[in-house]
DNA sequence: GGTGCAGTTGACCGGTCGGTCAAGCGGTAG
DNA sequence: CTACCGCTTGACCGACCGGTCAACTGCACC
């Protein structure tokens, strides 16, 4: 309640839409729950698509700093990927607790919702997908020049294919309400990252 | 023109949502561009939800279909995956061409919109999923038996892991509007589906 | 000719949507 | 004291939402 009225409709906006969807939650709604009257939120954001670009920078944020946590280390890169998806599983298993079901990833939920039509959004979230790639790139990058990897391996593509695996099998789990999935992802995606491409 | 009503609306609910999402269509979209007045489609359909119950199974049949074609032959096992792979590639490339962007994939799409929101939609899409899962499978049994591939693959989370990759790796696609994604996929889940698990 | 019925038509409903706005609040600077 | 300003308040707007309904049409069956 000492939050910044700002603050705290991003807050609730961005656990509204984590639990269904941009589209299904409206103003009302957002306003009601975050003790925010209806002109007082118009004073903050000019429109709701502005407050859907704060839900997915508040998102990015969050992801950044689990990110950051996993993979500014000095533990041996593949074991910082590893890291990263423990936590990432932890977030969502947590999550399933708060709201009773899986969530999906918070990106890959407005990626799906969002992208492909008008407005900045779709790119935003290119922008932020290709910077998370970045994370995993950089750790492979350095397994390979670590030897941990075969030399064959490109930084990129399995950066790549470690990220989409990760949000197909969110997705799944989602879709099944089975948030061990993703925490299982370690292995597959050890696999995906360690074999060559030609 | 000569289509029945009820198959011109779900056609045209099937175009209309993989275009953009089930709750952006509104029954007043979809009756105009299926040529159809807002009772007669009342008539056929209780709710909007049966409507995307009915694009749900619609879909499906569609994608059974390629599946059906891709492997219900005698092609050795693992090139009935790739070929499938290519298919499903193929959809989406055209389905780019007619649309302007990649609209990504029709079950996944909805499995990210509708899971864990109240009605059948949920579990409709869950049982997709595995019969979808259950093609994979298949296969790969197939393959272990015929010696393609080590015996210490399991066929499930083979066809698991191959599913969600191929969710994932749409998902990547459509945020980044690049179709060939997909159809590079075919190596990644060759590595996925080869790798022996614990 | 009459009856019944699947299918059509379009006006209509209450509710909710995103968005606006004029008035009012407390604090602070002149 | 007053004038200004960031912020709040809640009534209000037209448009649109999913859904209803009574009247109507064409056709098959008796």
């Amino acid at each position: 309640m000492t939050d910044d009225t700002r603050t705290r409709l991003v807050r609730t906006a961005r656990a509204l839409i984590h639990g269904s969807s941009f589209a299904e939650v409206g103003i009302a709604d957002l306003c009601r729950e975050a003790g925010v009257h209806r002109g007082s939120m118009y004073h903050f954001f000019p429109s709701k698509e502005a407050v859907g670009l704060a839900v997915i920078d508040a998102n990015w944020e969050l992801l950044k700093a689990l990110l950051e946590e996993s993979f500014d280390t000095e533990a041996p890169p593949l074991e910082r990927i590893d890291a990263f998806i423990g936590g990432f599983a932890g977030m969502l298993t947590a999550a399933r607790g708060r709201m009773g079901a899986v969530p999906g990833c918070p990106i890959g939920n407005l990626a799906l919702e969002l992208s492909g039509r008008p407005g900045e959004a779709s790119a935003r979230i290119a922008e932020i997908l290709t910077a998370w790639q970045r994370y995993f790139r950089d750790a492979v990058a350095e397994a390979v020049l670590g030897g941990h990897i075969p030399a064959g391996v490109d930084p990129d593509t399995a950066a790549l294919r470690a990220l989409a695996y990760l949000q197909g099998i969110t997705l799944m789990a989602k879709a099944y309400d089975r948030p061990t999935l993703v925490a299982e992802a370690r292995t597959a995606i050890r696999t995906l990252i360690q074999t060559p491409t030609p």
